[in-house]
DNA sequence: TTTACGCATAATGTACTCTG
DNA sequence: GCAGAGTACATTATGCGTAA
């Protein structure tokens, strides 16, 4: 069914005022809001400031109530055992007063000013308030910024990911990234299926947004640099896989051989060497082979499991797949933890723990002691609930004999194995026997490995260790790759990055139903359109309609149309349809008799993206997406007046726009402040600004005094903007606290709407004295911008008080950006000549 | 019609392995 | 020893069907 954008406002005007709640302070759901609020903020780059909501005001709302209660749910299903319980929803009025914290079960980062972490791993969540505290099952945590390795070997997360601000390692296809963006980009890149932003394409990246537009996030990915052709392919991956699944077939097997043969002659030395065995405890023996013979195991063992296991895993193993593998790994998974019923616990550090050597072989099974890992770590699949996840007998291996009806082994027997300290010692020397053997045969072998791959290679010139340097700016050709590194991937064809024009190409061949005015168009029509002046006269720019036709009665009438002629119901007298216009809900009495409403229904309408909430109806139907949108229209019905604005400050604000899009595709945003003040800053900043009209037509000379005089109180601005992405290295502790206390103050609500800063940087980028030449020359666009900064910020505010609240910070910008010319010297004036 | 729930699965983030 | 690929896994988010 389709679901026209009106209809979606009609809704939500009976939503909102016909079911009006009061909500008590403090309830964890007016947290959840705010929560949502900013997480629509991030998705939409910040459209709205959501910051002016009072939350006492806002009306109960069944969707969000249900998005509440499903994350709610979600997230005690997660924490598999806990004696809280969920929230009815149909307690939620009564429990809208409730007193415990909201924190948010969703991943994310811990940069987020909202607190919304948990990292890639659960967060204590409301119903499971003691989850912190529990001893937790999973071997994931939060990237800790360190790395594979120990001791020193650490790998530090130093640097800054270009795409998302996060904490990044190092490369990834050619750009610094963060982990996650390196995987998404992976598993994005070479989508063919088309993702598509909600929004206005531009959302905003960082580390809390990320998630909320894969497009706008893939596409900065590609517009940062990253190159989709250096993912491996299909074939090369295969190819890898196979060779390491050999190479590691081979290590284990030589290792195995090499321990055996050791271990056979200290067996002997030992037998003639040392007294006679402790006694054993003759039951234990029996019953469950306490104590075979490592090589017995292992002999028997080993060729019937472990390769076959291996291969069973990494035939069936793979990110895709990963729920087929509970089923198909049942067989593995039994060998694996034979022992598991008897101890709830199995972490890496206790692998080799004696008690638990009653069947070694399947963790050494695995070909590495990081396989190992690996392999055990997988138990904690059974943190998934079991009722939900495993509906068979999961991990229990059938085979045990010993099992009682309950399936359970009995306890005594436990007891009995684990008491027998002597036995576990001489476990314990004999498996660190065999490690010790297995380690030095991998090293030996991992050489070994080493040099049959090169003389594999033979006729291949050796590739130089490129470490520490960055990836070349132009990648080798295909071919070239293919013959330097047979591992490397066969490049695809190499396919450009959306561009805006692509995007708006390929929404506007999406679906014939849709509206296809230019985003542009509508968004002016919707700036212009407001309660008090409805009798817009624009018309479609885009030939979608005739020319010269008004685009509020076409665009009203299509919608009109669209709504019932594709309503899927069978029955057109159903309430459903008969509730389509306007007129129809006045006459059902859901709008007052004037016509006030009727007009801001149609011009509220258009202020939805059709294209996705036709997506968003379709095939989301508990999308927390749809409450949200919700709110922003609630915004805009409480901005009746909204500022209109001059063709002339359009076209400036969209410069200002354009130039903050600008310094992200530069990169900027992940400079360093003292960074922007070195020449390669300098210089893309000063490239970016020629977007600016106004700046690009001054005189030469006069350009370069207004850098040279403001450039540095510009970058503090974009310094406030990007201050999450945008380090502070190398700056005096005094000057940093400045910037820091700035970030403080009340207006820094208004950094949701880029605009507002975008705007707030060009005019102090004006911002010149008095007595300066250059007063005369800019003082008249300076002007200008700050009417164009007041109507912005108008635009969303409900506060008189905000703009003249944003201007409170101007002298502290000014005053830090003076410190910042002391202390990186100003710019030097040969330099500014190659500038323009 | 709304709410609650089970289930399936997509998406994400992280720690890790492996190779050159 | 390291960089930069990929892999495996845990976890969350989302959507759909259905029953009360
Ligand atoms: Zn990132
Ligand atoms: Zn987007």
């Amino acid at each position: 069914m389709t679901c026209s954008p009106f209809k979606v406002s009609l809704r939500l005007y009976v939503i909102f005022y016909l079911q009006p709640v009061q909500v008590a302070n403090n309830s964890p759901y007016r947290k959840q809001f705010i929560f949502q609020q900013t997480k629509l903020y991030n998705k939409t780059g910040a459209a709205e400031n959501y910051s002016h909501y009072d939350y006492h005001q806002m009306p109960y709302n069944s969707s969000v109530a249900t998005s509440m209660y499903n994350t709610r749910r979600s997230a005690y299903l997660n924490a598999c055992s806990t004696s809280e319980t969920i929230t009815s929803q149909r307690n939620h009025l009564a429990s809208w007063s409730q007193d415990d914290d909201y924190i948010p079960t969703s991943c994310g980062s811990n940069n987020s000013p909202l607190q919304y972490h948990s990292a890639k791993g659960r967060s204590s969540s409301p119903i499971d308030q003691n989850y912190e505290t529990r001893e937790k099952k999973s071997s994931r945590k939060r990237a800790n910024t360190t790395s594979s390795g120990s001791g020193e070997n650490k790998r530090t997360a130093n640097k800054i990911c270009r795409v998302c601000g996060d904490k990044a390692f190092s490369y990834n296809f050619n750009v610094i990234t963060c982990e996650s963006c390196k995987a998404f980009f992976r598993r994005n890149a070479n989508k063919e299926k088309e993702i598509r932003c909600p929004f206005n394409e531009r959302c905003e990246i960082n580390t809390v947004s990320r998630r909320f537009c894969q497009r706008c996030r893939l596409a900065k990915c590609f517009n940062v640099g990253m190159k989709k052709e250096w993912i491996m392919s299909d074939e090369a991956r295969l190819e890898k896989k196979q060779r390491v699944e050999e190479n590691r077939e081979r290590r284990l097997q030589d290792a195995l051989n090499r321990a055996m043969e050791e271990d056979s002659i200290d067996s002997e030395e030992q037998s003639l060497d040392e007294a006679p065995e402790p006694q054993m405890n003759q039951q234990n023996m029996q019953d469950e082979s306490m104590l075979p013979s490592m090589q017995q195991q292992m002999n028997q063992n080993q060729n019937q499991n472990q390769n076959q296991n291996q291969n069973q895993q990494y035939q069936m193993k793979d990110d895709s797949k990963q729920n087929a593998m509970f089923s198909q790994n049942n067989d593995f998974s039994n060998h694996a933890y034979d022992f598991a019923g008897m101890t709830s616990h199995t972490s890496t550090s206790q692998l080799y723990h004696p008690h638990q050597m009653v069947d070694p072989i399947p963790t050494t099974g695995a070909s590495s002691t990081a396989d190992v890992s690996a392999t055990t770590t997988s138990m904690p699949t059974m943190d998934i609930d079991p009722t939900t996840t495993m509906t068979s007998n999961g991990f229990m291996p059938p085979s045990l004999a010993r099992m009682d009806q309950s399936g359970l082994i009995p306890p005594v027997e436990v007891e009995q194995t684990l008491l027998n300290v002597q036995a576990q010692a001489q476990l314990a020397a004999q498996v660190q026997h065999v490690q010790a053997a297995i380690n030095h045969q991998q090293q030996q072998l991992a050489a070994a490995v080493v040099a049959q791959q090169v003389v594999a290679q033979m006729g291949v010139p050796p590739v130089p260790a490129t470490n520490n340097l960055p990836p070349p700016i132009i990648p080798p050709t295909p071919a070239l790759q293919q013959n330097l590194n047979p591992m490397t991937p066969i490049a695809p064809q190499i396919i450009q990055p959306p561009t805006g024009n692509v995007v708006m190409n390929q929404i506007n061949q999406q679906n014939s139903d849709m509206i296809t005015i230019p985003k542009e168009v509508l968004l002016k029509l919707i700036q212009s359109n407001s309660i008090r002046s409805m009798s817009c006269s624009c018309s479609c720019a885009c030939g979608r309609y005739p020319p010269g036709s008004n685009i509020v009665e076409e665009v009203t009438k299509d919608l009109l149309n669209g709504g019932s002629s594709n309503s899927s119901s069978a029955d057109p007298q159903k309430e459903e349809t008969r509730l389509e216009t306007a007129e129809d809900m006045q006459r059902n009495g859901l709008l007052p008799s004037d016509d006030s409403s009727v007009q801001w229904l149609n011009s509220a309408a258009l202020n939805i993206d059709p294209s996705y909430m036709e997506d968003s109806c379709s095939s989301r139907r508990d999308s927390v997406f749809i409450p949200l949108l919700e709110n922003d229209l609630f915004s805009a019905l409480s901005d009746p007046v909204p500022p209109e604005f001059t063709d002339l400050e359009k076209e400036k604000l969209s410069e200002v726009n354009a130039l903050a899009n600008q310094w992200m595709n530069d990169g900027l945003d992940s400079f360093s402040l003292l960074e922007l003040h070195k020449d390669r800053g300098v210089r893309l900043i000063t490239n970016g600004l020629r977007i600016i009209t106004s700046f690009d037509s001054l005189p030469r000379e006069d350009k370069k005094l207004l850098v040279y005089q403001r450039l540095h109180a510009y970058c503090v601005v974009k310094w406030i903007q990007h201050n999450e992405s945008m380090s502070l290295e190398g700056i005096k502790s005094d000057l940093a606290h400045k910037l820091t206390r700035i970030l403080e103050h009340d207006a820094m609500n208004l950094r949701v709407q880029p605009s507002v800063f975008n705007t707030l940087a060009v005019i102090l980028l004006y911002h010149v004295d008095e007595q300066s030449d250059l007063a005369d020359t800019v003082q008249g666009d300076r002007d200008e911008y700050m009417k164009l900064l007041q109507k912005v910020v108008a635009m969303n505010s409900m506060r008189d008080d905000e703009f003249s609240q944003l201007l409170e910070i101007v002298p502290d910008v000014l005053s830090a950006a003076a410190y910042l010319c002391e202390l990186t010297g100003g710019l030097q004036e040969y330099f500014l000549d190659t500038l323009f």
